[in-house]
DNA sequence: GCAGAATATTGCGTGCACGCAAGATTGCGT
DNA sequence: ACGCAATCTTGCGTGCACGCAATATTCTGC
């Protein structure tokens, strides 16, 4: 599926990945706010300027390696859940899964994004990655749905799974004494589910809805709104990413 | 209701104001691009430090009084709405009228956000103004929903406008012919409904749920999905605490 | 292989966001 | 009215993101 990999392809992919390498290690060698991106591009062989064609902050190079490939990832976990259960169900296992299992992390990373309001920022952002491709996967499972839904709760799904980020994050940076050292702690992957939990009906709606009436479950929630009276819905491209601003 | 504006308080709104105008003024009579910070400051009679203290961007300032008070406004007509009716209409209809009235836009106003990327990506960014009082809102009309349920339907909500006003801005600029030069058409409270429309059962499940079995609504949509019914989803951590924006 | 198209890298210049530490301004208690 | 505390403004310095154009590298048809 995945085509040919080019000498090209190659290339990129490698200078990405010891970019990534590099700014992590410096991060966690001197602290986040002690790497400039000169050292990062020094470090992986190129110049400063090429890492801006890279990762468009310096904090994305840092973050990148937690967060590689989300958006693979939890489109193939909806994919891979078995079609009898609901749409709720599979979208929930797949983005808690996505939480639960701590890839390669070395272990002070998550610690050192806690700890780092840039690099939290950063870290609760990346979870916008998955959706396209969750958006690709709810229209893959159930056909039918419009695509304007479809991103609407993939971007719900993704928002959801924000706000228990930084639920997460924030929980522990609240310790009364020792203001500034964050030390994460409960279940990050329950945190998650709890968050998503409040979005399976509109899941589950949406899949009957679209399915035709002889859904999957036999509780077919009531969606009496008709989601197709839309003037115009097209194509739709991922765009840019950029600045963060203030809440 | 609102306390007296003392001095200070005054003149930090009137600089803001000023800025505010300045930067709108400026960038519609020679383009978003053709203008630096240091002529808005100046305009404004502040220092180009200053500017930074106010918008931590440029295109912030301009973009501000487009989307003014929607925090606001959102939740007074949340707050606003009957009470009989289920929250999904109230949020629905009070995200879209936030959408429907055009304020005191200046009419070129909209085109050059629109023909802007980074104005456009600015302006979609700030649906995110509506979180956390739009949580609050939630948090009021049914009490007895979690905290971290209203936060992430406030979230979804804000997603969900953000979906819409993406797709608002990109259905003219494919415009075949001309690219490079946007305008917006096509309704956008309709656009927003539609994008609105597929949360509105995890809206209601999630009031009928918090408010005990009998729901405010003669149509409640059917919504099986115990939302208490999962391992921690409810009251889980002892740390939900809803509040005050994040820095 | 080779020429030319396509694409990636680099240096340079510019504007910008923001931390920091004075200096100016306002608020408040006495 | 006075002085102290709180807060805002400002100048300065630093690092950074990114457009642009030149250069180097890879791809493609022949």
């Amino acid at each position: 599926m995945t085509g040919e990999p080019s000498l090209r392809e190659r290339k990129k992919r490698a200078t990405r990945e010891a970019l990534r390498a590099a700014a992590l290690r410096l991060a966690l060698e001197r602290g986040p706010e002690n790497v400039r991106v000169e050292e990062i591009a020094e470090a992986a062989g190129v110049s400063p300027r090429t890492y801006n064609n890279y990762f468009s902050s310096r904090e994305q190079a840092i973050v990148a390696g937690i967060v590689e490939d989300r958006a693979a990832r939890v489109a193939a976990a909806v994919a891979a859940h078995p079609a009898e259960g609901s749409l709720g169900e599979a979208v929930v296992d797949a983005v808690v899964a996505l939480y639960g299992d701590p890839g390669d992390h070395p272990r002070g990373a998550l610690l050192m994004i806690a700890n780092s309001s840039a690099l939290r920022a950063c870290y609760v952002e990346t979870a916008t990655t998955i959706e396209g491709a969750l958006a690709g996967a709810i229209v893959e499972r159930c056909r039918g749905v419009d695509r304007l839904t479809a991103r609407v709760l993939a971007a719900s799904v993704a928002a959801a799974a924000k706000v228990a980020l930084r639920q997460w994050l924030r929980a522990a940076s609240e310790v009364p004494s020792m203001p500034g050292f964050v030390v994460p702690s409960g279940s990050l992957p329950e945190l998650v589910r709890a968050a998503l939990v409040p979005l399976v009906p509109a899941l589950d709606a949406a899949a009957t809805g679209a399915h035709d009436a002889a859904a999957t479950g036999a509780h077919a929630a009531t969606n009496r709104h008709d989601t197709t009276s839309v003037p115009g819905a097209a194509g739709t491209r991922p765009g840019t990413r950029a600045g963060a601003t203030e809440p």
